[in-house]
DNA sequence: CTGAAAGCGCTAACAT
DNA sequence: ATGTTAGCGCTTTCAG
């Protein structure tokens, strides 16, 4: 089996066996109306006999651009890679991409100022980049933006009011899943928050505080879980340790609620009949959890449609609305 | 702030302010020592102040290669992106390409022949690719793989003897956790297994197999989880149905372990003290459960490393061990 | 050690 | 409707 690795055709070769000039060709290739039925016809089938597949390298020298797109995911960002999340939104962004004739190229970047990565953006090496960011100190973020349209995963923490991006409704989410333990009765609500420094984290404790103090209710205890599982179960051990009794907590992602989840066991506690649970995310560790959570769905899947969609908007030159805000939906199970 | 997106200077550019051709400019920016001292210097100065990075396209048209290395999933496997596993082999692979100047392109892959993932890569836009290969069917892999040089995650299931990959060792690992649980002192050992039409179900089933033969003992019962929580809950379920009372479980994954821990708590038996479960992979999920799960630990990020470094390997014209075996690793926490 | 020149495969005016 | 002609930015002989 020896690999008969021919070359690709070329757009020339393309053209010699159609009978007809290179124009021609690369006119039915990018579907120009303007070709007489039989050239068509000859070029499509002789495009056909040889396989032909355009060379993107020429094209995009001859075009000035790459038909590539950068997803950008800052370093600090890929301990949550393993958050399922993020699979959903890379997935969500392919599916939107493969609609087009775009590609998507994978970048993980540091903040190094002389970075890889950056250098490589600015290059005009790609035609756009979805930066999922979730941290405040992404300052080359900027310098990416200067070089090449942008459309950030979540509100950017310093929302620049020019800066396009899809988000789901935090405030929202973290109102309703409080509003939720409200309703059925409990009082004593805590909650466990994501860090400080990241707006998922910020907006769905400003939703519960909203809640609460909507309901009249003090609030009861809240700590920071860092958004990972460890930190759930550290931040409820703390609440635990305090004393505290809450009937109740809204942990502001599921990672962190499965790791509560462990210490509220360890102690002895029952969920949902001692202490209720509420995540956010309905990510699939939501189902294996014991019991398994209810919880705050956010669809990462449309964010990442959505994402591509708009930066492909922006590449079409057209103006696609600055922000979206995806919706989330209560999703009940057992936890609480 | 007007966007001054100048256009990126080019090696003619430089090659004028720093006073010298474009060939020598090219010879520096390519790392020739045949170049003098002082060129060197003026050419670096005029790179530095002109932030000149190279065009891939032009570079790609004139060298005739790509510097991209695409990452095929195959359309089955979108399902298993939310597995973690996924997430560590990705940044694993990226990893490794990051200490090189390849670029990653993503693909999820259907099995469509006339598919825009398959032309894309037979028309010569990557240099390689890997894939990583979970189902029976691909049969468009044939296909790439006369094109450009692969390497697969994982046996493929075809194994044509001269296609390179790296796995882990699943029937050892299966092997090994059985063991396990046989030196507890088990003897009604039951496992759920992966799909039988994916390697790595039917290799750690086989460990499993091993295990149990060398004890003398007889399988207790087999049932296929389908590599997903609800998979692993339905399997534990029919277990359960039959009658059955195992008094150990080896469950081929984590996220399959999870979904039988609800089951097996929905019937009221206790982890690990009525039946203990040992899972597969160690994924962030093996910490969120209640018990924590014991599990053997597959380690998919070096997994991620060691094909991108195969690929480039390869690609470097260098002949790579065919096959290379990761071992994997038992972590005891408290299901087992 | 360095420069000139000829492409790489394609697109895009500009003619015709 | 179609062909001709320049490039796009870089690499690479080939001379010097």
């Amino acid at each position: 089996m020896t690999d008969t690795a021919r070359s690709p055709a070329t757009l020339e070769e393309v053209a010699a066996l159609a009978g007809v000039s290179r124009s021609t060709v690369s006119r039915v290739v990018n579907g120009s109306t303007a070709v007489s039925e039989e050239a068509l016809a000859a070029v499509q089938h002789a495009i056909e006999t040889l396989s032909y597949v355009p060379n993107r390298a020429a094209r995009s020298l001859a075009r000035r651009q790459t038909h590539a797109i950068a997803l950008v995911v800052p370093e600090d960002t890929t301990r949550f890679f393993g958050d399922p999340y993020f699979a959903a939104i890379v997935t969500g962004i392919h599916t939107r991409l493969s609609r087009s004739d775009y590609v998507l190229n994978l970048f993980i970047a540091s903040d190094d100022p002389g970075d890889k990565t950056t250098s490589y953006l600015l290059g005009g090496n790609v035609d756009g980049a979805i930066v999922v960011s979730h941290h405040t100190s992404d300052t080359y973020v900027d310098r990416i933006a200067s070089a090449v349209p942008l459309v950030f995963g979540g509100r950017p923490v310093r929302d620049r009011d020019h800066d396009h991006y899809v988000d789901v409704d935090n405030v929202a989410g973290g109102r309703d899943a409080t509003q939720y333990l409200i309703d059925k009765g409990h009082r004593r609500i805590a909650t466990i928050t994501g860090p400080h420094d990241m707006p998922a984290g910020i907006d769905r404790l400003r939703g519960y505080r909203q809640a609460m103090s909507a309901a009249g209710l003090p609030e009861f205890a809240v700590e920071d879980g860092n958004f990972t599982s460890l930190g759930g179960a550290d931040a409820m051990q703390r609440i635990l340790d305090t004393g505290a009794r809450p009937d109740a907590i809204f942990v502001a992602s599921d990672l962190m609620a499965g790791g509560a989840l462990n210490q509220l066991a360890a102690a002895g506690l029952r969920v949902p009949e001692d202490v209720a649970i509420i995540g956010f995310d309905d990510s699939p560790i939501a189902v294996a959890t014991t019991p398994q959570l209810t919880t705050m769905r956010q669809p990462s899947l449309e964010q990442g449609q959505v994402m591509a969609g708009v930066l492909l908007e922006l590449l079409s030159g057209r103006e696609p609305r600055r922000v979206t805000i995806l919706d989330t939906e209560l999703v009940v199970r057992e936890s609480a």
